[in-house]
DNA sequence: TCAAAAATTGACTTACTTTGACCATTTAAA
DNA sequence: TTTAAATGGTCAAAGTAAGTCAATTTTTGA
C-alpha cells in the first residue's frame, strides 16, 4: 500500500472514532509514525482532504501548533445546491468531476453505481475528442449539471429528492 | 508461441483463478517476467483486452501504479458489441439515444434511474454548446459508450469484484 | 515471393509520490 | 523587547510507474 493511501486511511480512522466531525493533528509527530517527511503530511492533505473531497482544513504554526481537519456537513439539498449553484459553475475538469461524484456517493446521496456512471459520462475517454480543454469542461459541466438535476427529479418514494429545485 | 500470445494466456490464467472478473497487475513485473518491453503489455492489452473482446481496462501511474482488467459479463457481451458496434458508432442523436436506453431499460439490461440518468446525460439540453450538430453527436456518442461500458463492468450478483476498490 | 499485417522494441512523455532544503508564523524564554 | 525554539508551509527535484508513438522486425497470406 502506498504510504499516502496508509496516512489518508489513519486520518479517516482517527475521525470515525470521534463523534464530532474533526480533528486536530500534530503534522510532526504524524510524519515520524510514518518514519517520513512531514511535508508528505501537507501533500496527503491536498490531494485527500481538499472541499471537493468533503473536508476543510486549518493549521497554526508555533509552538503548539496543529493541523485541523473537519468534515464538511450538509443537507443532501444543501449539498446539492453547493454543487450547482457554486461549485459547477460553467466549466469543470474530469477529475474534478470525479471527486464530486465520489464524495457524493460517501455522503450517501447517491448510489455507487450511480457515482461510477456519472464519473463515466463526465471522464476524460467519455470527452476525448479534438476539441480544446476549456470547450471540453464547458460540455462537462452541463453534462453533470444535466445528471444532477435528474437525480433531485427523482421521485421521492425511491430517494430523498421529492423537491425540485429551480437553479 | 508468440510472446503476444504468451501474455494473453498467462492474464487470462489469472483472471480464472479469481473467482472474480477482475485482477490488477504491474506493466514493469510482467514485462520484466516476460523478459520484454514494458510497452509490450500495452499491446497484448490494446489487442487482446479491448471492450469487443469483453474486457475493459484501466490504470494509475506513479508509485503503486498498476494496470488493472476488468471482464464484462458474459452473457452481456454479444449485446454490448452489438450496441458499442454498430448501434452506437460514431454518432448519435440525442433522440437515438434516449431511445436506446428506453429500450435497454425495457428489455431489463438497465435500470429506470440508470436510463433516466444517462438520457439525461446525453439529452441536447446536456450538449447545448455552440458546437456543429456533428460534433454534438459524435461527443453524445463517446459518453454513452463511456456509461454503458461502466454498466458492463458492475458485478452480476452482489459482493463480487468492485465491492471493494476506489474507482 | 513479397506485400500487408502483426509483433516487438525503445526513446520520449505524462502522472503520481516522496523527500528535503528553505521559508513563515507563533510561542516562550531571556 | 529581542531572540530562540517550535511548528507548520512551499516548492522544486528526484523517484516510481504507466502511456504513446514510430521505427524495425517477424509472420502471414495471396
Amino acid at each position: 500500500m502506498r504510504l499516502s493511501d496508509a496516512i489518508e486511511q489513519f486520518i479517516k480512522e482517527m475521525m470515525s472514532g470521534e463523534q464530532q466531525s474533526g480533528i486536530d493533528l500534530k503534522r510532526n509527530e504524524l510524519a515520524e509514525y510514518f518514519h517520513c517527511a512531514p511535508s508528505q503530511i501537507n501533500y496527503v492533505l491536498s490531494t485527500r482532504f481538499t472541499p471537493d473531497h468533503g473536508y476543510v482544513t486549518s493549521s497554526q504554526r508555533g509552538g503548539g501548533g496543529y493541523i485541523r481537519i473537519v468534515r464538511i456537513v450538509r443537507s443532501d439539498k444543501e449539498h446539492m445546491q453547493y454543487l450547482l449553484r457554486d461549485r459547477i459553475g460553467e466549466s469543470i475538469t474530469a477529475g474534478e468531476a470525479q471527486l464530486l461524484c465520489l464524495n457524493l456517493h460517501e455522503r450517501g446521496v447517491i448510489g455507487k453505481e450511480d457515482a461510477e456512471l456519472m464519473i463515466a459520462a463526465t471522464s476524460a475517454s467519455a470527452l476525448s475528442v479534438p476539441l480544446p480543454e476549456s470547450v471540453k469542461d464547458a460540455v462537462r459541466s452541463r453534462i453533470l449539471r444535466s445528471m444532477l438535476l435528474n437525480i433531485a427529479q427523482r421521485p421521492a418514494g425511491s430517494g430523498k429528492w421529492g423537491e425540485d429545485y429551480d437553479l
